[in-house]
DNA sequence: AAAATTATGAGATGTGCGTATCGTAAAGAT
DNA sequence: ATCTTTACGATACGCACATCTCATAATTTT
């Protein structure tokens, strides 16, 4: 029996192998959005399908919430911007992604929590080499977001805003602002703009500082 | 039998209870340090004690965690500084603590992933009143690290930069800018410390044009 | 030193997640 | 319409973590 074949083509759009995974996916995106994290059992149990057939499509919890994280980050690796300063466009970024991360909190928490099980078997010396979470989309988006700024800075001085502008987005920032200050998401949003503009604002300063 | 005296009680300093929990706990510190986080059993085995009364002193993985958390801490919560400016405040914090945090990074990952955890059995309604992680000692520490702006900036000015600092201090910075950039743990502080300067700057320099 | 208390160890038991096997039903091909 | 392929469900199994019980060893008390 060719079991590679089940997951390793692109899964064709039709016939009941998508639709069963279909119905699974949105279940499993309808169970995370309410704040939960379901094991493969109970997707399969809410999706009534059997735990076998559930197993097939998503041979463990981690593939579930990287399928459930795909979607959710979808509008979010769209965003572009053709603003003409970088200071519009990391606004956008933020109005774009936080609100969805917010939506999402659960999935990303729970990409976060299996992230950090994968840090800790690699530690352990047990690595299999699974799929990464975590893959850092954040730097392209910030490299794209930091581009007015090019000829403006030097290239370290770009490097290492987006590198600082990275702490003060994404779902880091939800985490810290609204359990440990008791934020509201909204008022997290803005600190996180406010601080983005502060990070922007001191780096073209040194620039202009130090080339006069 | 009255179970309650055994964990309750503050523990005397003498006697075979507190040497095999001493005992439990440096053999737990040494292993998560070397970046792996060890279950019951096995600090059980690396203590040579057996499985049953590991789980004497430390009903959990997280109870375990949450110990050696405790002592990860210390010098971080013992810091103080009467430096004049909130700036050198800062820096101070930063260089005492994101070493400490690194070290145990193991440790403090851990902890991040049963927050996470707790708060996923919170969403879904599974809530024993248990012992927080995420206490939010950045709080504190970043209020104490702010004061010398009492009477330059606005009080609600300074509770946002303390909200934006807590977004550049802490694990989650080491996390974005060694996982995810790539950064040695040196760099990232590095980083850290440019993105707290900029944000404590921003903060005073709107004060200023404000009311000048 | 003897008795009472307390700490420890060994093994059985329960639970949740993931895997494997097998028989049956549905879909597609000739 | 028959045959082949593919999908599905039920069940049993292994593993790892955590819990429970009870007998034994160590410590403290009198």
């Amino acid at each position: 029996m060719d079991v590679s074949r089940q997951q390793s083509e692109p899964s064709p759009e039709r016939g009941p192998r998508a639709r069963t995974r279909k119905l699974m996916l949105e279940t499993a995106t309808r169970l995370m959005q309410s704040g939960f994290t379901p094991s493969v059992s109970e997707v399969a149990e809410a999706a009534e399908v059997s735990r076998a057939t559930a197993y097939r499509y998503f041979p463990s919890q981690a593939a579930l919430v990287h399928a459930v994280v795909d979607e959710a980050l979808g509008p979010i690796l769209d965003w572009r911007s053709d603003a003409p300063d970088a200071l519009t466009r990391i606004a956008d970024l933020l109005a774009t992604a936080m609100p969805r991360i917010d939506e999402f909190e659960a999935t990303f928490k729970a990409a976060l929590k299996l992230s950090l099980d994968q840090w800790a078997q690699r530690q352990a010396g047990t690595l299999g080499n699974e799929p990464q979470f975590m893959r850092g989309h954040r730097v392209e988006l910030l490299r794209q977001a930091t581009a007015p700024l090019e000829g403006k800075v030097s290239k370290e001085s770009r490097e290492q805003l987006a590198q600082a502008l990275s702490l003060v987005f994404g779902l880091e920032v939800l985490i810290v602002l609204k359990d440990i200050w008791g934020l509201s998401a909204e008022r997290a949003q803005s600190v996180a703009e406010w601080a983005a503009a502060a990070l922007v604002e001191a780096a073209v300063r040194e620039a202009q500082t130090a080339a006069p």
